[in-house]
DNA sequence: TCCCACAATTGACATTTGTCAGCCGCTCTG
DNA sequence: CAGAGCGGCTGACAAATGTCAATTGTGGGA
């Protein structure tokens, strides 16, 4: 896909402000055009990224909590988000760090998953625009039937659209109702290709979810609290891509699980950089979980978060060192 | 290397500026300063590449000629500045965008070879800075000895320092009296772990030199004119890296590259990417020895010299073909 | 051909940002 | 311990940028 003639201008009047440092003014008499729509024109060209701004993460990614972290899960990089942000709570702050962090991570030509929830869709919506060529990205887990907000095709079409790259969406639910049915539609042409594609990618990212009766997967209407409590009677610690795992961050062996299109766990783990974002504190357990299972290389965690962990940091080193 | 301390308020500001995009105002109410040190902090903070901001080449590579080029010659990706820049000449034009597309091609924690020469002197000194980690610059030939402008390893370090990068420069004469003495140096374990290190770049970066009168080796007094006028008789056609090619772009088998202590271009070929970027219309006959020989996968020109290229494309295409 | 709807562009004004002389506090020195 | 020297910070002003209502251009339909 070639630049619309229409963006011609905008490259222009983008490439003489931002490489050549040129005045507006300066830019709209080179291009005879008011200085008004150079304004305007730069306002664009930042928000399609013909102009990419990032500021360095190295803000967080240089804590100590973030080193002592890394080595103790054996991750290839943590960003700690301090709690003493004064803007506002530290919370809403961690999808701004992931955001760039994501960015940081996604290269040109590359493939990357991500999956679905509040913390990623805020994530998406927070990220800045960029013009990667060449990059697709694709969906983790099926949809939910219900018009619910953070649906994973928006998560997966939003990020897209941000980063000027193609979108795969998978097109079917997330959960069926039986076992036959999610087995007969994981065989189909279309929706296999697409599953098998996911273990291809370069880059992932998700976040973890709850198993309390508050919990994502049961908003959104894919489990009702009895199941759900049968589910943790089972060993339920968390939710990954909408997937249910035990605290070993396995596939719980449950009738939930059999019926869900989703990318597998070996899938993910078949990812070389799967980035994992962790807003709330509730969220400790499902993190341990999905920890402990080696789903996660690189953690954008908030300072409360790093430091539980760290202290419960022992039994956690052996179980990922296994 | 961490965050200095000082350098914390400044990746502070920067982060609430750019990613937060709170005013200046704002962040200074924040960080309890003065509106004024906010801005002199982001001044700071986008001089030494802790916010980036760059602006997309595009408009350069989707240019006709530059996907007419690429297809005729082979080449990775090549970039065609237009002779229509009105602001100044086109031949100033090239190392800006030069500069930008060597920044696109640098990834944190890879390894790029840079030569000498007043185009790659000119790049460096347009080229923003950037705070990639792990990079290391590594110079690609030896120094000359007399007091010249754009020493090779003030190229090195220039960039090195632009990218906040490990420079290794080769503290060695590029030329020497003698074959033997050279062949010694060589092997002198400091000088040849340099000379080896080169074939391990992921990129590198360099122009074409002419082998006329007025040509860089001549003014920096690496040959003189009769030296020179003796090399034209056997063939030499341009100057890589200071060694002297032939049409073919295979190093001239003379007495004056046997005293080189320079990558060789069996070196510099092992390196996946190689930026030649090339300014003056004189050397159009060096550019045609270079992709002759293979010795270039990226190219940044102007539109007049690719013109040129295309028209006598023909030949040049069965030569890299081979 | 005329007219209308819509999008792009502009001029004028409001807001935000860059700059620099002067100031403050600190250290080093005689 | 006074005073010079220095680096960083600030206040106030100048410059640059963002915004929006009004205007101009443009294509399509009657």
């Amino acid at each position: 896909m070639g630049i619309r003639p229409a963006d011609q201008i905008i490259h222009k009047a983008a490439w003489l402000y931002y490489a050549h440092s040129m005045r507006q003014d300066e830019v709209a008499r080179e291009l005879n055009i008011s200085r008004a729509s150079v304004a305007m024109y730069l306002r664009k060209a930042r928000e399609t990224g013909i102009v990419s701004i990032s500021a360095s993460t190295r803000l967080f990614a240089d804590d100590v909590l973030a080193r002592q972290l890394e080595d103790a899960l054996g991750l290839a990089g943590v960003w700690v988000v301090p709690a003493t942000t004064r803007t506002q709570d530290p919370h809403s702050e961690v999808p701004v760090v992931a955001a760039s962090v994501f960015l940081d991570l996604v290269r040109p030509g590359t493939r990357v998953g991500v999956a679905w929830g509040r913390t990623v869709y805020t994530i998406a919506a927070l990220m800045a625009h960029a013009d990667l060529q060449g990059v697709t990205v694709v969906q983790l887990c099926g949809n939910l039937g219900a018009p619910y907000s953070y649906r994973p095709d928006e998560c997966t079409m939003e990020i897209a659209r941000r980063l000027n790259a193609k979108g795969i969406n998978i097109y079917a639910p997330l959960v069926l109702s039986t076992e036959k049915l999610a087995a007969q539609l994981r065989s189909e042409p279309v929706i296999r290709e697409q599953l098998e594609g996911i273990a291809r990618c370069d880059l992932a990212l998700f976040s973890v979810g709850t198993v309390d009766d508050d919990s994502h997967v049961v908003r959104c209407g894919a489990v009702d609290l009895d199941e759900l409590a049968e589910l943790r009677r089972l060993g339920a610690a968390g939710v990954v891509a909408g997937r249910i795992i035990d605290a070993q961050g396995k596939s719980l062996d449950c009738d939930y699980n059999s019926r869900l299109i989703s990318a597998d766990l070996d899938s993910l783990r078949a990812i070389p950089k799967r980035l994992v974002v962790v807003q709330e504190e509730s969220k400790f357990g499902p993190l341990k979980a999905a920890l402990a299972g080696g789903l996660c290389t690189h953690l954008v965690l908030g300072a409360y978060m790093a430091r539980r962990l760290l202290d419960e940091g022992s039994s956690l080193q052996s179980a990922t060192e296994k």
